[in-house]
RNA sequence: GGGCCCGUGGCUCAGACUGGUCAGAGCGCCCGGCUGAUAACCGGGAGGUCGGGGGUUCAAGUCCCCCCGGGCCCA
């Protein structure tokens, strides 16, 4: 037999949702939980693993955790052993660079001079600090995950299960070291991945000008190029032309100046030169080869060496006419495109910067100068030159460093990097394998991505990071790639306790070809491959749990926000493709961003950021998740105070129907369900409903639709259970009749039960307060997590009593809209409601549901008819027809209504003195006029039963009245009655 | 310049993949009611040419095209 005990009547989340998480804490409750759950069917989850860059999580990470957590639950809820492993990606730049600010470091040689050991160390500490502060908040949010055993970016063993994928790359032939114009950071001194240039780009003041390039072997005939970085013309070996555009000789003064015609006009204005005059027109190809002079060569050493090299080429893709002089010079050392055309045409490639971004001696009078800082003395050297045709300024986007907001430059250095160009196909086909939510996540804009493929630059110049696995030999070159410590162990007879830099770096052995030294590569790897390879370094395959990665790839299941479709999605496709042939996830669910109020994006340096623990000052942990989780997730999100108020407000709600639940039900035998077929139709309705809601909310948990899973628990114990069935059972609870009051017990008892594991996937801390305090039994386990979600079972749901109830509840409110029409209050009973309709299914609504419209209506009688043609009628409309309520009033509503004034007066007072219904009983006296004697007398019975009095007496004089008897004078209707009530001892 | 998403009553948003009971909900506002869920709850009302225009169709927030506005991504 089950039982429930009465629940606190106050909603007080503040004070129940600490306890509870306590609770979880102490008892172990997720611990337990998962070991209950093995050699179960598997569900994998795999965390994106966040960045600790501060100790706070923004609030956008925490509906991140709790879409997880809400997906977490529910699969647990379905039976399965569920991996939840929560991740952290700990190494990179900005970790280094927040080190760097602590410790007051301006440079890589701060870091050297500092050690490096010290300083990986520091940084170490930083991520750990960071993780450790942010779980913390997630954990304040119910997200349930196996905090204890994180997956950590930084750990030897996720190091090694790294360096296994590098070794295995290797030995596909795909990794190789190559040159390359690529972005760099001159203050971090490191290479940047195309995906962290694109995170930032700055408005930034620079020349524009115009040069002249005189044709060789002319006196007066010029190629006119146009720049906006100045200091990239001492690595000038070409200039770009379009095939296919018209150009033009043009005659400025004593010059002839060849630019493209469809720049002519814009180049002169820009130039402020109105006297021109077009003295040829030819197309862009026949310009090819032309050969030119360098105009700086007298003053940078490279150029001497590459006299017989400048001469024009042909571009199709870059020369635009957008913009510039339709002449674009061309700097294979500092252009991506350049040197793609470069190649094309095997130019020489030049670049006379360093790491610091300093012109090298190559550069000759440059040599030593910032290269931002020589562009004025080269833009001055080239007007001594006569070189210069115009000089101005221009406003644009420059791409600088995502940490440090230095301007990039492109320079070409030495790299490590992973072919991918000829997986492009592979590659889009297997990201059509995944399937995506919404599907234009993956269909549109990932396959858009892929399209735009390059080879993958893994390699880093710096510290703190896992330390790229290739050593070399110093003599032959000879190259070895390490997959594991014991291979390090075996090679050297070293054993490390951390695998980071600066110990590995001082692994050495001989080489086997030459007997040279083999030394590692000093560089350490992008962590877009750190974590790209977390759908196996997270168990630390292949070195550990080989038997659990085979059965959980690939994962089921990965959601994050659309800023990484290009980011970690495609990192795990990429990683997937290259190590197993395959895309490592089953289903993607993309959400959306956290905006505020104004719908603009929250970030802490704009002052719109929300602090998680801001919100729980707020509103309950319940509160927020299901404001979250009830937004269509792949849209984004906007912040609002008043949302959340209002999501309190409905869960409030659903707490007090828990709370009025209990109060009748509780100390009552509550056992079986009684069959089907001897069930009040009303219980046979709530019963579909909540097999309903029970089958909806798995499909589209199962669809990761959270929002519709999570509206629908909502609607269900709101619209149909508080707003509906509630105020019918509310009756029927109390009926006189055993069997009815017995039947109406059980089944609110089952639904709200059942009920319960459903709502802890979206308010885990609710349901597990409700759970605790009043629904669980004797042999229930000890937390409502270890509950499972009841099957949905067809045979209740009946669709046709579900559309029947949609049409009682519109001839309620046509008869509520009928009433307030006509003046009449709803507490006055009214003789009889009539219903008009040809609508069959209406008709057996009527006859289904008469009880239902008895009481809700409030009327005698309930009849489906004919519009009456005489009489007293109020009307009004509904979809299927219209509802008459006779306003006829005769003694019976007359002495009905002042029966339930009565009734509720003395309610009212029992309250007052503060008596529990159900347990103490009470004796009244009542004074008044005729009519109110004779409502006593007709109605003795339902007044008595109603307000659980003993005794109900009319007296005539006040002495009748025992001495210790509450008193009270009310109105009723215009008259005076004199209302005494005492509590039977 | 290209791609994607969004634009539904005062506010916040469902509905759009699978055209036809989809013009909805909540809040706010106005009117009324209920009263052992009560610093709750219930009913009703006003309010939208579903950003604009064109097309497909017997029928279009829903599909197609163009434009406008907002956002994101890329170049």
């Amino acid at each position: 037999m089950s039982r429930v005990r009465q629940l606190t009547r106050n909603f007080d989340p503040k004070k129940y949702e600490p306890e509870i998480l306590k609770f979880w804490d102490e008892a172990r409750v997720y611990e337990r939980l998962r070991d209950a759950r093995k050699g179960s069917k598997r569900f994998h989850f795999l965390d994106g693993p966040p960045y600790p860059s501060s100790d706070m999580p923004h609030p956008g990470t925490v509906w991140n955790k709790i879409i997880k957590d809400s997906v977490i639950r529910f699969k647990r809820g379905e039976g399965y052993d569920v991996l939840d492993k929560p991740g952290w990606d700990t190494h990179g730049l900005p970790i280094e660079v927040m080190t760097e600010k602590a410790l007051g470091f301006t440079s890589k040689k701060d870091i050297e001079n500092y050690g490096i050991d010290k300083f990986v160390l520091k940084c170490k500490e930083l991520a750990t600090k960071n993780l450790k502060s942010m779980t913390g908040h997630f954990k304040e949010f119910a997200v349930s995950m196996d905090w204890d055993r994180p997956y950590r970016t930084f750990e030897n063993e996720y190091i090694e299960s790294a360096w296994w994928g590098v070794k295995k790359i290797w030995e596909s032939g795909r990794l190789y070291e190559g040159e390359r114009p690529v972005h760099w950071c001159p203050r971090c001194e490191t290479v940047l991945s195309d995906y962290e240039v694109s995170e930032s780009y700055k408005d930034l003041m620079d020349p524009s000008i115009y040069v002249k390039f005189r044709v060789r072997g002319s006196e007066n005939e010029y190629l006119l190029i146009w720049t906006t970085t100045p200091w990239t013309l001492p690595g000038n070996v070409a200039v770009m032309v379009h095939p296919n555009e018209k150009y033009v000789k043009v005659r400025v003064g004593r010059d002839l100046l060849i630019l493209a015609k469809a720049r002519l006009e814009a180049v002169m204005k820009d130039a402020g030169i109105e006297k021109y005059e077009i003295v040829e027109e030819f197309e862009g190809r026949t310009l090819e080869g032309l050969k030119y002079e360098h105009p700086l060569e007298d003053l940078v050493s490279v150029q001497q060496r590459l006299k017989d090299e400048h001469r024009v080429v042909l571009s199709e893709e870059y020369v635009t006419m957008e913009e510039g002089s339709g002449c674009v010079h061309s700097a294979p050392g500092h252009g991506k495109e350049d040197f793609e055309v470069g190649m094309r045409y095997g130019l020489p490639v030049v670049s006379p910067v360093d790491e610091r971004g300093r012109f090298t001696e190559d550069a000759g009078k440059y040599a030593g100068l910032q290269v931002r800082e020589a562009n004025n003395i080269i833009i001055e050297d080239l007007d001594e030159r006569g070189a210069l045709f115009h000089r101005g300024t221009v406003i644009h986007k420059y791409p600088v460093c995502w940490r440090c907001d230095t301007p990039l430059i492109i320079r070409t250095t030495k790299q490590w990097f992973v072919k991918l160009t000829d997986l492009r196909e592979k590659l889009l086909e297997e990201s059509g394998r995944a399937k995506w939510v919404p599907k234009w996540g993956g269909e549109r804009r990932f396959r858009d991505w892929l399209l735009g493929l390059e080879d993958w630059i893994i390699s880093r110049q710096r510290y703190w990071g896992i330390p790229l696995p290739i050593w070399r030999c110093e003599s032959c070159g000879h190259v070895e790639v390490i997959g594991s410590a014991k291979e390090i162990e075996e090679k050297a007879g070293a054993k490390l306790e951390d695998l980071h830099r600066p110990w590995v770096d001082g692994v050495t052995w001989k080489c086997p070809e030459c007997g040279g030294e083999m030394r590692r590569v000093p560089d350490i790897m992008d962590v877009w491959y750190d974590s790209g390879v977390s759908f196996f370094a997270s168990v630390g395959y292949p070195h550990r749990n080989r038997e659990v990665f085979q059965e959980i790839f690939p994962v089921d299941f990965i959601t994050e926000g659309h800023d990484q479709i290009r980011g970690w999605f495609f990192s795990l496709l990429r990683m997937g493709t290259l190590l197993f042939n395959q895309v490592p996830y089953r289903s993607v669910l993309m959400h959306g961003f956290m905006l505020d109020e104004k719908g603009r994006e929250m970030h802490k340096r704009l002052g719109n950021y929300v602090p998680p623990p801001e919100i729980l000052k707020n509103v309950a942990r319940d509160t927020f998740r299901f404001f979250v989780l009830t937004k269509v997730p792949w849209q984004d999100l906007r912040f609002s105070w008043k949302g959340l108020k209002e999501m309190e407000r409905r869960l409030s709600v659903i707490w007090n129907v828990y709370v009025f639940a209990t109060t009748y039900l509780r100390d009552r035998e509550l056992g079986q369900l009684p069959p089907k077929e001897e069930l009040d139709p009303v219980n046979r309705w709530v019963l579909s409903r909540l097999h309903s809601m029970m089958k909806r909310v798995r499909e589209s948990m199962n669809e990761y639709h959270l929002h519709v899973a999570s509206n629908e628990i909502l609607s269900f114990l709101i619209d149909d259970l508080s707003h509906l069935y509630l105020r019918v059972a509310r009756k029927k609870l109390r009926s006189k009749d055993r069997s009815v009051a017995d039947q109406w017990g059980k089944v609110l008892f089952h639904v709200l039960r059942e009920t319960l594991p459903y709502l802890s996937i979206f308010a885990p801390l609710m349901s597990e307060k409700i759970y605790l305090e009043s629904f669980r039994g004797e042999n229930d386990p000890d937390s409502v997590n270890f509950l499972l979600l009841k099957d949905p079972d067809d045979g209740m749901i009946d669709p046709e009593l579900e559309d029947m109830m949609r049409h009682i509840r519109s001839i309620i409110s046509a008869s509520g809209f009928a009433r307030s029409n006509a003046g009449i209050r709803k507490r006055q009973p009214l003789r009889e409601l009539v219903v008009v309709t040809e609508n069959d299914m209406v008709r057996r609504a009527v006859e289904v549901f008469k009880d239902v419209l008895v009481t809700e209506a409030n009327v005698r009688e309930v009849r489906l008819g004919e519009a009456p043609t005489d009489g007293k009628w109020a009307h009004a409309d509904f979809s299927e027809g219209s509802v008459f309520l006779n306003l006829e009033m005769g003694d019976e509503e007359i002495l009905g209504g002042l029966a339930r004034e009565l009734t509720r007066r003395i309610q009212l007072m029992r309250k007052e003195l503060g008596l529990t219904i159900g347990l103490e009983r009470i004796e009244v006296y009542v004074q008044g006029d005729e009519d109110v004697k004779r409502a006593l007398e007709r109605y003795y019975d339902e007044i008595a039963w109603d307000s659980d009095a003993n005794v109900i007496k009319f007296i005539s004089n006040e002495r009748e009245v025992p001495g210790s008897s509450f008193g009270k004078e009310w109105e009723v209707d215009g008259r005076r009655v004199f209302i005494w009530v005492k509590k039977v001892e």
